[in-house]
DNA sequence: CGCCCCATGTAAGACGTTACATGATTGA
DNA sequence: TCAATCATGTAACGTCTTACATGGGGCG
């Protein structure tokens, strides 16, 4: 099996919280947050049709309301257990250098997926991700500090800052997880 | 005149920074911060002839030291006119959409291409963008904030803090080239 | 001699981009 | 009826990935 690409795991999340058809699913690319993803055609029908083809998703034609046919695509269970073993594998510091984008969308997907237990595990192996890779990073950066201009100093500042105020959210976030269990396990119900 | 992807300004910025073969070029590219760009011959040699055809770039083959020749690029008045233009056009919002990873690069190279002046008037700009793109993305939190679960909610919140934490180092950049500034201006030399 | 490093390249395939094509329905 | 929106798709093109090929030089 081929190694999808962050598209194709972005439209599985997206399934799994709702069947949609390839328009509505444009739509969300094109009007939320996911505007990273691109809303055009060209990528998005090609993409559907891959995952179809590999047994993850399946599509049926909706010929009801009067309107051109639309295809609702769905999970199917192997779909739903790509995308678990996507969302739940651990996090490797590698997966740090172009950004943490790809983890983001994994973590955004994972509490209606694996559940908030999971959600947690997750963040933990960022958290750890994020350690080995800040290290590397401030080694780097004393390296450098001394023989680059100004503006390539500040740059790479850019990027430390931006780690670390990565790995602050990341504590914030387990905490906020850590509080929410605790909350149920001790409050009546 | 196509456009030019990513890679290819990476590779014309380093060019003017001093000449260097394809190698020489991978090298920098597997060892350094600017690992997320590909260091594989079948990204960057293609690349460099695209842009010696667009006449941006010359090689001239060193056939010197006994080893195997090698092909030593250095930038053409078009290259570096072209990268000049690249560096110092304004930053919009829409390029902070997909991380600020292109425009740091433009600001890692400003100052030895366009100089520190310029340098500054592109972190002004840079802050301005910031400005317009934070406020959708709050705009958008309040809408996504009381529907979304936990883990969707603070992957957004992610990328807010994110983008808050380029804010305040835009200020910072900006306070120190404005400090250098001064110094240069009022200390005797 | 075999192995690793220098140094350059090509080929096949996957993916995304832009632009175009199609056709039905709704509303001015 | 004309335009806009819904809805799906294809074709050409460019770029990147992976893998392979080539060949000289130094070293044990």
């Amino acid at each position: 099996m081929d190694a999808i690409p962050s598209l194709g795991y972005a439209l599985l999340g997206l399934l799994q919280q709702k069947p949609s058809s390839g328009y509505d699913l444009r739509k969300i690319f094109s009007s939320t947050s996911m505007r990273t993803y691109s809303d055009s055609p060209g990528a998005i029908y090609p993409a559907l049709q891959r995952l179809e083809k590999q047994g993850l998703i399946r599509g049926a034609i909706e010929q009801g309301s009067g309107l051109r046919r639309r295809q609702v695509f769905r999970l199917t269970s192997k779909g739903l257990a790509e995308l678990k073993k996507w969302i739940s594998s651990p996090v490797a510091s590698e997966n740090l250098v172009s950004g943490p984008q790809q983890v983001m969308l994994r973590f955004a997907f994972s509490e209606g997926v694996i559940g908030a237990a999971a959600s947690l595990e997750l963040l933990c192996s960022l958290e750890a991700a994020l350690k080995t890779y800040l290290a590397n990073l401030r080694a780097e950066y004393e390296a450098l500090k001394t023989v680059a201009p100004t503006s390539g100093r500040l740059a790479f500042e850019c990027g430390l800052r931006g780690t670390e105020a990565l790995e602050k959210w990341t504590q914030y976030a387990i905490a906020t997880y850590k509080q929410q269990f605790k909350k149920i396990r001790g409050g009546a119900r």
